[in-house]
DNA sequence: AAGTAAGGCGAGTAGGATCC
DNA sequence: GGATCCTACTCGCCTTACTT
């Protein structure tokens, strides 16, 4: 952290000289406003919140990462944002959001003034800018989400790879031959955002286990996306029976393309999703799913950095195990 | 057990020294 | 003697150590 002594030092007066030139509370010559201007710049100087506090008093704020992206359904991220702010408060912290669009500029900002005891980091991608940044802080974080390469870091999240395996291996229980994934916006993979990426793994790999043919559609949302992608399913796999849907706004979009194409849910077509339950509940026909336990992810992150803030030892990955839940929208395969 | 003092540390500021 | 800059101090306030 770059303090105000650092600055006067490049400047070349003192750390009393500084705080005049920026505050302007006393008359300072243009030239040494301009040299103590250059080392701020220089040096990339931000005062520090916390500064008039004694050593190790923490701000009680916990700084949320949030990604507010393109493809990004936004009431999922409420719901963690949500979860996360009501366990801080159980632990007497507030929450600072961090909007996406700052990227590792906004963690740097308050980690270097201070404005935050640790942070929350959501929409992890494979190979995210932000881990070295996270790697070299003192500023404790976790991810919700894991990364290619989580070594040095603390992630929690849904196993979406078992969740991708789940809804195959649910479909296949029931008899569907031929299962399709209807996933995110295409921007998403683009960014190689990890649990999407984990959830194409699952479901492939569990469809190649049950020798069963899948595809993988990512798909953006709206009617338009829906009647779109359901035309090109049944164009290409005419003999298509099973939906896992990883795409939360895009349900009852498509539950009715596909009753518009004249097939029923679940006579003709069986749908699973992996969302969160209440999204998958409240469905125009309640769909089959594997909750996205954003409440218990967002409690999870929120008590690991707790624990990480006390000093005791954390595990480095918590993964937790997907549940399915039936609803009416899957059945056993109509005899042909 | 209860009360008191010290410590920690970066930023801010009053008073005074220096310079031209 | 006004402009400029520096020294030495204060502030904040909780935790810890020490004293009563």
């Amino acid at each position: 952290m770059v303090k105000i002594t650092d600055v006067a030092r490049r400047a070349g007066v003192s750390p009393s000289t500084v705080s005049y030139a920026l505050s302007g509370k006393r008359p300072i010559s243009d030239a040494t406003r301009r040299r103590v201007q250059d080392a701020v710049r220089e040096l990339g100087y931000r005062p520090h919140a916390g500064a008039r506090s004694p050593a190790g008093r923490r701000s009680k704020v916990l700084a949320l990462a949030v990604p507010l992206r393109s493809g990004v359904h936004v009431p999922v991220v409420t719901r963690f944002a949500v979860s996360v702010a009501t366990a801080a408060r159980a632990h007497d912290h507030d929450v600072l959001l961090l909007t996406q669009g700052e990227g590792e500029e906004g963690i740097r900002r308050v980690a270097d003034a201070g404005l935050a005891d640790a942070v929350v980091v959501m929409d992890v991608q494979l190979q995210d800018p932000r881990l070295p940044l996270l790697r070299s802080l003192s500023l404790p974080s976790v991810l919700i989400g894991v990364p290619a390469e989580p070594d040095g870091l603390t992630c929690v999240d849904l196993d979406f790879r078992a969740a991708g395996e789940l809804c195959v291996d649910h479909l296949a229980g029931l008899g569907h031959r031929v299962v399709a994934l209807v996933g995110s916006p295409p921007e998403v993979y683009v960014r190689r955002t990890a649990f999407a990426r984990r959830l194409v793994q699952g479901f492939t790999s569990a469809a190649d286990r049950h020798r069963i043919a899948s595809t993988v559609h990512p798909c953006g949302t709206g009617r338009d996306a829906a009647r779109a992608v359901a035309e090109r399913l049944l164009r290409e796999q005419p003999a298509l029976t099973g939906v896992v849907v990883h795409n939360e706004p895009l349900l009852d979009p498509l539950i009715d393309a596909f009753e518009r194409l004249g097939l029923r849910v679940p006579g003709d077509l069986s749908l699973t999703a992996v969302c969160p339950a209440p999204v998958a509940a409240s469905a125009r026909i309640p769909v089959t799913s594997v909750a996205v336990p954003s409440a218990e992810l967002g409690t999870r992150a929120v008590h690991l950095l707790v624990q990480k803030l006390s000093g005791t030892p954390v595990p480095q990955r918590t993964l937790l195990p997907p549940r399915l839940t039936e609803r009416a929208s899957t059945a056993a395969r109509a005899a042909a």
